[in-house]
DNA sequence: TTATTATTTATCATTTATGTTAATTAACAA
DNA sequence: TTGTTAATTAACATAAATGATAAATAATAA
């Protein structure tokens, strides 16, 4: 499954450090995060491949930088496949709890 | 962060689908899974322990058997973090795109 | 050209994750 | 009690992830 693989990817506390930081800032170049908790750039360089070939992440080419920017697709399926299950867990309920109330 | 621990939980792909099946399914015994590709009951076990300290299920117990749920709260805080994103992703450009076109 | 900046690749060490078999625990059922 | 079912824990092997340093690549600046 896809998602699992997205998930793997942001289910890293500096990946996904670095995927919120994208999101609020917009996009940055990978040595922008280099102040980030004692990552060298060898493991930031690493930690973006991941991003890439997990495809939550774009890379352009700016001169010598490597400009990242998140794609907005990455988001969204996440956002579909926990809305795909809304119903369940808007209620507070259980899904058999669920269940049983939709019967009624 | 909760949630990078809660996508890391969900990044492994037989765990993904554990998750997938129980919500919709409902819930399941922990047995009810030994069918899934080759895994011992000892690998199974291992993985709803993950995904019960990442608090993405809740464990009953009836007689010898281990009912998993999910909880509806830890899809919720997906749904809710993908959605504080949503003008992001909605609009299909890239943070940047987002905020030149919001200028106008 | 030479130096500097930005990033990646190559190695290598260490940790974490995952899976296996064997043994253990607990609850039933005959 | 004895055997069976369900699940976990123990011990161990292996694979994957992560991180560090050193070297390499590429573009730019002096």
């Amino acid at each position: 499954m896809q998602l699992a693989n997205t998930f793997s990817a942001l289910g890293n506390a500096t990946r996904f450090a670095i995927v919120e930081r994208l999101l609020n800032e917009g996009e940055l170049s990978a040595g922008a995060f280099l102040d980030m908790d004692n990552v060298s750039p060898p493991a930031m360089s690493r930690h973006f491949k991941v991003l890439r070939e997990a495809g939550i992440v774009n890379q352009r080419v700016d001169k010598q930088r490597r400009i990242y920017s998140v794609r907005p697709q990455a988001v969204q399926e996440i956002s579909d496949w926990s809305i795909s299950y809304r119903k369940f867990w808007e209620s507070g309920l259980d899904r058999l709890a669920l269940a049983l109330s939709e019967d009624v």
